[in-house]
DNA sequence: TTCGCTATCTATAATAG
DNA sequence: TCTATTATAGATAGCGA
């Protein structure tokens, strides 16, 4: 559409780039916003340039985050698998430093059956050295 | 584009409106495909239809969760909030305990300088019980 | 619903300022 | 870089089967 047809692949020269962007990008936002109400659906329409910057729309009524609850109704592909992975290690991660804490805590208490001997002297001894530092900070 | 220009308003009678609809969704999704090669952006499109039907696309080399992501940085609007939000609360949760122990480990090493007298009675008590236990067990 | 057709409308490539 | 212009390519509304 316009002085002559152009094949589609990467426009290399940067400035006819951008301006092909600036019109096609408007051209497709007002498509994205006929449709939508034209034919009464969600739309959900993210841009984002080479040079970072983001363009978004969806359709009156709707958000984004509605038409991403869609999406997961429809789609196997869970749009934020690594975000949640990441969450989801974070919490194994404090989850783990907090059982040996809550181990060491009862060992402190004698609370565990399962130790032999040798086990008990370190804790035995960690005792004492606490009772040393706790009673000499009562004295002062 | 056709034989009549139409206004922009829903298209009451269904089975214009399905017609209409299949030819602008296929004409959108070109646009999207064409403007994400030419010029080399990231694009997601997501349209639901009425009847709970979806069809999406996203530029080449991408996919949507990587433009949500992009969204993110960009958007103010989380588009996954309540998921996320709980995975953050029960992170804090879990770190919270982890603090708790911390410090009652610390509080047993005898390494808190900030406590008072009377504050450092229960401590004591504990290590005292702590030391009977741990002696009653390697004795036996 | 889904083609095909085509007259028309729209988007836009090329260009100039 | 934007803006405006315009000739053309492309999209599509209305219809018919």
């Amino acid at each position: 559409m316009g002085r002559g047809k152009i094949e589609i692949k990467k426009i290399e020269n940067t400035s006819n780039r951008a301006v092909t962007y600036a019109k096609r990008k408007a051209g497709i936002f007002k498509k994205a916003k006929e449709i939508a109400i034209l034919c009464d659906v969600k739309v959900s329409l993210i841009i984002v340039s080479g040079s970072g910057k983001m363009d978004a729309m969806c359709s009156p009524d709707n958000s984004l985050s509605t038409i991403c609850e869609e999406y997961h109704k429809h789609s196997k592909e869970k749009l934020w698998p690594a975000k949640h992975e990441n969450l989801h290690n974070e919490i194994e991660m404090v989850k783990k430093e907090n059982e040996n804490m809550v181990i060491e805590l009862r060992h402190l208490n004698g609370q565990d059956i399962n130790l032999n001997h040798y086990e008990l002297i370190p804790i035995e001894e960690a005792l004492e050295n606490g009772l040393i530092s706790v009673r000499a900070r009562k004295a002062s």
